[in-house]
DNA sequence: CACTATTTTTGCCTTTAGCAAAGAAAATGT
DNA sequence: ACATTTTCTTTGCTAAAGGCAAAAATAGTG
């Protein structure tokens, strides 16, 4: 086997492991700032206003069985920050969307959240911030689909 | 502020969310296959053979806290992967370290892992794999050091 | 209409994690 | 020398995160 992608796989696998550690805590930091817990914000980043999810959706994009949201959704919905309506096509579905509040909620946290990495970013090079595009793009297409294919 | 910034924190930002869920999924389901919890994976995967380490410097290292990591090395030392000492200079500390079969695992372990990451990588060119760990790298160092800043 | 499949929820359990207090040992002041 | 403070780890308790299996509700099918 290839002694090059050897020792690639093995430095990736290090700093992926130590970055992985990072925005861990990363991500704890900020929900706790703003009063949600860590699955609530990871929840909440993902639905966009004006759009409609069903439970599955939700938990597959967060790779999280339904049972699990159903939790993390009781919580938002407690704190209106989601709607939680049946279905009329088929009532089995539930139509989980952002509540007014939620919208502003949202917003701000996107806004916010992309401030801190833009912090983080600012006093590097452009073309420093296109290579961790380009990097972490790379890598997580390639972790997405082996997720696909290993599942 | 720089609206060119601002894009690419954005971008960044949605891309590092995305990278975190599916490797979470990664690693939970490599613990898993080897009969370890995702802890117990996580910290095998940091303490190397032959040194010893503090429980403060373990808890440091994963970005949890000391009595957390007791209860770690709780389960570790249970399954006799680790062995825990009083150190004899300051009889305070802790010494943990690898027992022979916790080395053995460890071996096995940090192979399989990365050979799981060769296996993702092997399908892309050397360039882009550089590309990942390029950009991968600058990013775990900005991260890195916003949060030695913000803890 | 009985049966099967799908979607979500509920009950129950495990895992992950931190805080605050206790315990144990070292360092420090008087 | 001994009381006080500091440091490191552990223990008790609690919360949050997460999954599995069964139940409930609805839709589709023979």
């Amino acid at each position: 086997m290839d002694i090059k992608l050897k020792q690639q796989a093995s430095a990736i696998t290090e700093l992926t492991f130590d970055l992985l550690r990072c925005c861990e805590a990363k991500e704890k930091m900020f929900a706790k700032d703003h009063g949600l817990k860590v699955a609530e914000f990871r929840c909440l980043r993902i639905v966009e206003a004006g759009k409609s999810y069903s439970v599955q959706e939700l938990a597959t994009s967060m790779h999280l069985s339904p049972s699990r949201l159903t939790r993390i959704i009781d919580g938002l919905f407690a704190e209106k920050l989601v709607d939680r309506v049946q279905s009329i096509e088929d009532r089995r579905f539930a139509k989980i969307s952002l509540t007014n509040k939620g919208q502003t909620l949202v917003g701000k946290l996107k806004e916010e959240y992309a401030d801190l990495h833009g912090e983080m970013l600012k006093d590097i090079s452009v073309e420093d911030r296109d290579k961790i595009y380009n990097g972490i793009s790379l890598m997580q297409g390639l972790v997405s689909s082996w997720l696909v294919k290993n599942a």
